[in-house]
DNA sequence: CCTCTAGCTTGATCTAGATCAAGCAGGCGA
DNA sequence: TCGCCTGCTTGATCTAGATCAAGCTAGAGG
């Protein structure tokens, strides 16, 4: 244990937190998601890629509501290792509290958007509330699998998991089994360090889980963030899960 | 990895998941916690030690509001390891699955009462939906910081975080440093197996590691539930969080 | 075209925690 | 009172994954 070789820069408490320009795009309203009165909408809004949205410890103001891209959530312990508590995708909601500061920093991993909500107003109106609770409720049974991965898996497993979240429909409850096309090409969109650092394990450690996947032929890999899943059964059971 | 010497029972697919004799005691209402119009409140219940009130698989029909005591959930690896996904205590909300049915399984850990709603009911009732939602982002940071646990930290650092979480009022957000009684009395109320099965280690390891603390002089240990803490700040300091 | 750099891979070695194997303590029924 | 059983501890050994240390590769900039 005690892995990170990487040190991440301290919990920077209470500091701008947008280190992206923030031009004339806010209140791109009138996105295809939402449809609410004009008093609970929130601001649509663009992210380039690795732009902080907020920092563990920022005063949480606000709850965002991801309408395309990905962002990482992620934890640092005061000695530099990082953990990437959760990933977000598209509908996911995040930046919400129990207390009154953020207690993750968000981040996201390629051009996004979102829809940023003031935490008053969520606070408010009961029909926005509902709606983001509703997504809370995917999201947790996503972080109690997670939970079993971080606590019971191998590297092996817990990289076979990681791959299978970006095959669609598989996998899961209600998969069909193999029908079809039974490969898929999945763009991964994280470094090698982002993916340890969700997976609990170090960059050496996933990369020759990759290879080891590659050397038995049940994946093909170029340009590192492109990975062909040549036998989706095959990974599936190599998750631990089934 | 590859942990679990101790053989769990596959899950069993949907059959009667109480294995509590439950009596005339269904609907004592009237709990000091709810106060809803007749048709939206929930049954109070009470159930005894290590009963198994779902389990992974079981149709989410009902949705569970612990009103004192304490339940763990639970997922199983088809080869048997267990991950104790969450702990929860009272004010705490479970059973609330994205799918059909539970993605985990449920056990009281010690004696408890739960209001035990129809999730139909509280998908119709915007007030009882809100409330068990806000208690959901509580849980939701403790899932977060689990995550860390799981995923970052020494099995030493893991079993102070643990033992941390039954000090009142220390250790998180807003702790008030050393102040008068620097020393608390702990009562665990699960076996090393179940903590086991929480931190992500074996029994031996989380034994060793409590011995550890012993022989330092941090905590005193008898009759193996009672812990007693003498100092409160260096075990805080152990977990590696600060 | 070459060089630089950031991110990735691969090999060698080390170690925290798993595994294996006794032994201990306390509660309980006979 | 005595076994017996369940849960806990402790020691010896093993191993998955961390750490340390080179390379490699592809894109960017000159």
């Amino acid at each position: 244990m005690k892995a990170q070789t990487v040190q991440y820069a301290a919990i920077p408490q209470a500091q701008p937190s947008f280190d992206c320009p923030q031009p004339a795009s806010r209140a791109v309203r009138g996105g295809s998601v939402v449809s609410l009165r004009p008093e609970e909408e929130g601001h649509q809004q663009r992210f380039g890629q690795h732009v902080h949205l907020f920092c563990e410890g920022d005063d949480a103001k606000r709850i965002y509501e991801l309408i395309n891209g990905a962002v990482m959530l992620y934890k640092l312990l005061p000695d530099g290792r990082r953990q990437v508590v959760e990933l977000i995708g598209p509908g996911g909601v995040f930046g919400i509290s129990a207390i009154p500061v953020y207690e993750c920093s968000a981040e996201t991993l390629v051009f996004s958007q979102a829809v940023v909500h003031e935490r008053a107003v969520v606070e408010r109106s009961s029909e926005l509330f509902r709606r983001l609770s509703a997504h809370l409720q995917t999201q947790f049974c996503a972080m109690h699998e997670h939970a079993v991965l971080l606590g019971r898996k191998t590297a092996l497993e817990r990289v076979a998991s990681f791959v299978m979240h970006y095959v669609p429909g598989r996998g899961g409850y209600g998969c069909p089994g193999p029908r079809g096309d039974n490969s898929f090409n999945v763009k991964l969109s994280m470094t090698r360090q982002e993916i340890a650092d969700y997976l609990g394990l170090t960059i050496e450690t996933v990369s020759r889980a990759f290879s080891e996947l590659r050397r038995r032929g049940i994946v093909a890999i170029d340009r590192q963030e492109q990975v062909l899943v040549k036998d989706i059964c095959r990974i599936c059971k190599l998750t631990g899960t089934r």
